[in-house]
DNA sequence: GTTGAGCGTT
């Protein structure tokens, strides 16, 4: 059934990348094959999905063999409503290394040697970003889970830096979508801006954190001796729990999250 | 049970 992107990236010399938006979270990549196909040769479909969860993230990937072709599947399926979600269907921007691509055509597929790597001295400045990648992989790491876990809070952060979303522009009816999108981010704005003023006392939240996810949470051990052990615990943890890597940490009750990344 | 102005994997 879907062997796309099970196999890892198949031959990709000259095909054309399309990136699918706004699909629900539970099509699939067999459910946007046939769509695709339809209206031209698919070579590849990929949905990238969440390393934790494994869920979709919204989007997918479908790779045709003709410009023509996906053009046409652009106009065909951009704007088309799949499984009650209004998909958009657009050239892919970037490649498969966030490389820039146009047209979605990718110029040149990373595992191609080219023959003399030698003569070509590719990335003058890898040195240096190797540097900074592995640096700021922590906060890397923390600025994708934090944009998946907040986005369109962090969204009004772009918008004080201005000129980011200005290049924005949406084929969509923007008033629609707006309009939507205005009350919902309104609504959470307006019960963050609370929050974080309520917050304006890190130390008082920080005695008080949430509850401790264990299952045994029986009224017999607080009672019993182990309340204490358990306080220490926690106030050993409190200055811990402060840091923003902290919170990283308790991210998941499972250990094996953890491990594997 | 959930999200959504977003660009990807052996």
């Amino acid at each position: 059934m879907s062997h796309f992107g099970r196999s890892g990236p198949p031959d990709i010399r000259d095909t054309f990348s399309l990136l699918v938006l706004n699909i629900t979270f539970r099509t699939s990549a067999d459910d946007l094959f046939p769509l695709f196909d339809k209206y031209g040769k698919v070579v590849d479909v990929f949905i990238p999905r969440d390393r934790r969860t494994g869920d979709s993230r919204g989007f997918a990937f479908v790779r045709y063999k003709y410009q023509d072709e996906a053009q046409k599947a652009v106009e065909k399926l951009d704007g088309r409503v799949v499984d009650g979600r209004e998909i958009m269907v657009q050239f892919a921007k970037y490649g498969p290394n966030a490389e820039r691509i146009d047209k979605g055509r990718i110029e040149e597929p990373v595992y191609k040697s080219k023959g003399r790597s030698r003569s070509r001295s590719p990335r003058p400045r890898y040195d240096d970003r190797d540097q900074d990648y592995r640096r700021s992989s922590e906060t890397r790491s923390r600025g994708r889970s934090e944009r998946e876990s907040y986005r369109g809070r962090h969204r009004e952060s772009s918008y004080r830096s201005r000129s980011r979303s200005r290049s924005r522009s949406r084929s969509a009816s923007p008033g629609y979508r707006r309009e939507r999108g205005r009350g919902k981010y309104d609504d959470g704005d307006r019960r963050r801006r609370s929050r974080s003023y309520e917050s304006a006392s890190p130390v008082r939240r920080s005695l008080t954190p949430r509850r401790s996810p264990s299952p045994n949470k029986s009224p017999l051990s607080r009672d019993g001796s182990p309340d204490v052990h358990h306080a220490k615990i926690e106030r050993s943890a409190t200055p811990k729990s402060v840091s923003p890597r902290g919170r990283r940490d308790s991210r998941s009750p499972s250990p094996r999250d953890g491990a594997d990344e």
